[in-house]
RNA sequence: GUGGUUGUAGUUCAGCUGGUUAGAAUAUCAGAUUGUGGUUCUGAGGGUCGUGGGUUCGAGUCCCAUCAACCACC
């Protein structure tokens, strides 16, 4: 993987960039739409090419391990076998679902014990076993196993957290070296910032992955509930110190707004549900703001879902049709709307891209976003 | 025409031998959603109990009439 930095702003931290993986290459900042099981919910991967022209996506180690399970992926030689996906993937670890499943599973020094969602039966995360399952699925990119703590957590609690994210980060690194690459192609470990909302153990847990010297940095543990202003501020705090050539990943995030003001920050890279789980139940993100597409107030509007995102969906369809096919709970509603979330979420990365090229971002970012905001 | 059954929220229905402010589901209206267990979660509005009389301290509930729908028989 070799990443390499086009542009620098100059009165933020954006930057532009190109991510070449075996998979092809990656125009930084890029949003990667998320794809836990496999699939990005109710879209094909055509659909992601040619209309939403997605460059990456995420799967979920954990979500794959209990379904289709590792011997199916192997068998099918990997998940882009598998999904028809040619293009880079990223898989998450399974670490934040130790914070979202949290109820299901036992934190140990030697990993975390599931109790899997779909049958209840018992499995034992270790970082080792992470990164196997991570080269069994094929992922360009591979995330480290860490704990994303939960958002308010005591700073004592954080910090042995931190710290054990630390031990299990160098037990991922000598894993990945133990253990050849079954499809033949490069795969990448992206080690993960934790730290709370602790500002120095923040810059504790971003110097002790810098020191890792791996080919591109996460940061996570952010996104959990805490206010936007202190993700930004470990956002930031981080990205003072991850090294400025490699890419920056921020995970989890976020709302078109918040992936605006972290790419000023220094961030090339986000995955977020957002654009489609929202999209899923009517929520819209539009140049002019944010429509619930269920409102009445859309039943005789028949102009385009936006008339601004460059996409077939956005354009072709009426919000008065997408509302009525929520209203009578047609599957087509929640295909329309996720593609054309992410459509949006796409071409605002593209913008960035280009107003950083042309040195224009922060300007464009500040009178954008207000806009972005209002509910229509 | 005769006999019977049923009329309660937009809809489908609960509501005991009469007893506080008539409930549920669903629909409607509106919020929420950040490394996706989820067509999810939360909240709100919505009723002259078919209509009109009567009995009773008190009627969705009992009585009479009437209207409507359905069933059976002429």
């Amino acid at each position: 993987m070799k990443f390499t930095l086009s542009h620098k702003a100059k009165r933020s931290n954006a930057r532009t960039g190109v991510l070449q993986t075996a998979h092809g290459e990656i125009a930084t900042p890029i949003f990667m739409p998320v794809g836990t099981v496999g699939s990005v919910k109710g879209i094909s991967s055509e659909t992601l090419k040619a209309e939403i022209n997605a460059q990456i996506i995420l799967g979920n180690t954990y979500h794959l391990y209990l379904r289709p399970g590792i011997d199916i992926l192997e068998k099918a030689g990997g998940l882009h076998q598998f999904n028809n996906w040619s293009a880079p993937i990223l898989t998450d670890s399974g670490g934040f679902q130790v914070f979202s499943l949290a109820s299901n599973r036992k934190i140990k020094e030697e990993g975390v014990l599931f109790r899997s969602h779909i049958d209840g039966s018992k499995h034992l995360f270790t970082p080792e076993r992470v990164m196997q399952i991570q080269r069994s699925i094929g992922a360009d990119i591979m995330m480290g196993f860490d704990e994303c703590p939960p958002y308010p957590a005591e700073r004592r609690y954080v910090k042995a957290s931190t710290a054990r994210t630390h031990r299990w980060l160098d037990r991922c690194i000598a894993e990945l070296k133990n253990s050849p690459a079954l499809y033949g192609y490069e795969q990448t470990l992206f080690p993960i910032v934790q730290g709370g909302v602790y500002n120095d153990l923040r810059k504790w847990s971003a110097e002790e992955i810098a020191e890792r010297d791996c080919q591109g940095n996460a940061i996570g543990g952010v996104s959990v509930g805490e206010p936007p202003e202190l993700m930004y501020e470990m956002t930031d705090i981080a990205c003072n110190i991850l090294p400025e050539d490699k890419p920056r990943y921020l995970m989890g995030v976020g709302y078109p707004w918040d992936i605006l003001e972290s790419i000023a920050l220094g961030i090339d890279m986000f995955d977020c549900v957002v654009p489609t789980r929202n999209g899923r139940n009517g929520m819209l993100f539009t140049t002019d703001g944010i429509i619930n597409i269920k409102n009445k107030k859309w039943a005789e509007d028949f102009s385009a879902i936006d008339h601004q995102t460059p996409c077939t969906s956005s354009q072709n369809y009426t919000k008065a049709y997408l509302r009525h096919l929520f209203m009578a709970k047609e599957i087509l509603g929640m295909q329309l709307a996720s593609i054309h979330n992410l459509c949006f979420y796409l071409n605002l990365v593209k913008q960035a891209r280009q107003q950083i090229q042309s040195d224009t971002f922060a300007q464009w970012k500040d009178q954008l976003i207000p806009k972005m905001k209002k509910r229509l």
